[in-house]
DNA sequence: ATAATAGATGCAAATGCAATGCATTAGCGA
DNA sequence: TCGCTAATGCATTGCATTTGCATCTATTAT
């Protein structure tokens, strides 16, 4: 069994525990988001997924997004863009440094969640949802650079 | 000298400092900013300009939230939603809780530049330039409803 | 295996927010 | 007051995303 097989397996598995029947589109998004290093954006997954099925719709990427989204299997990031980026699910919170220069992305491992629960008064009572931390500037190069 | 007249005096001076012309357009603006309890979003802004200025224009609007923002006077807050909202900008870095059920508003005091210079090594040498934390869930009242 | 059905897709059009080109107006320094 | 340039109003555009609807298809019951 070829570790292509298996990743299907893998994200059929995925589909069904969601509740979500397992069609074609539907398991050739979630693979390139699975195995596309995060942060891609809609028109991204979109434009990777053609290559393969060159009738998928824009707006079934979209629907998916949505669904995946609600489910919990892909986390919606927030960038300084007017679009968004998505990302599998990850399992250890983390958070991300943007760069307004050349635009790489740096994650790290924070947890702001139980850092607000324990610290936070005001958050001490509130139901936390979602968390995000969105950081904008640049990265030591980009800071050499404009110097 | 009335508060009114106080009030038009600081925000002349403020664009004056920021070599901005000072427009009537750009004054009812600014104040709305002001006096608006923070995080209005630019429909909002455009509503309540209209009343003083009934042909004031919602590209005037947009132009200068862009204005305020670059020149650093005010900040764009990011909650759940596809629309921007704004406030002045604060002296003492806090940031939101955003209720998802009565869309209240909660702020909090927390120095997360600060935090993330003395503990996030992959920060340590990212010339940060604008941060925010966007956290979503329920708020203590609406937690109850929901059970 | 087949049929029924509820959900998913493709397509086109619509929506919401924001930005822009251009002619006109209005601050502001000389 | 004059002249220059920024700012505005208006209409239009752009972009990302959403929606209505007819068609198709994965899944469930027969």
């Amino acid at each position: 069994m070829s570790i292509k097989t298996e990743s299907v397996q893998d994200i059929r598995k995925t589909l069904n525990v969601a509740e979500l029947r397992a069609t074609n589109q539907r398991e050739l998004i979630l693979e390139i988001i699975r195995h596309g290093q995060g942060h891609l954006d809609a028109d991204e997954i979109y434009r990777r997924a053609r290559q393969k099925q060159p009738h998928l719709n824009l707006s079934t990427v979209y629907r998916n997004l949505q669904k995946f989204k609600k489910l919990g299997l892909v986390e919606e990031l927030h960038f300084d863009e007017s679009h968004h980026h998505y990302e599998v699910r990850p399992s250890v919170e983390h958070h991300h440094l943007v760069c307004l220069g050349c635009g790489q992305v740096i994650e790290f491992g924070f947890p702001l969640r139980r850092y607000l629960k324990r610290n936070i008064s005001e958050a001490k009572d509130f139901d936390i949802i979602d968390t995000e931390v969105r950081i904008a500037g640049y990265c030591s190069k980009c800071r050499q650079a404009r110097k």
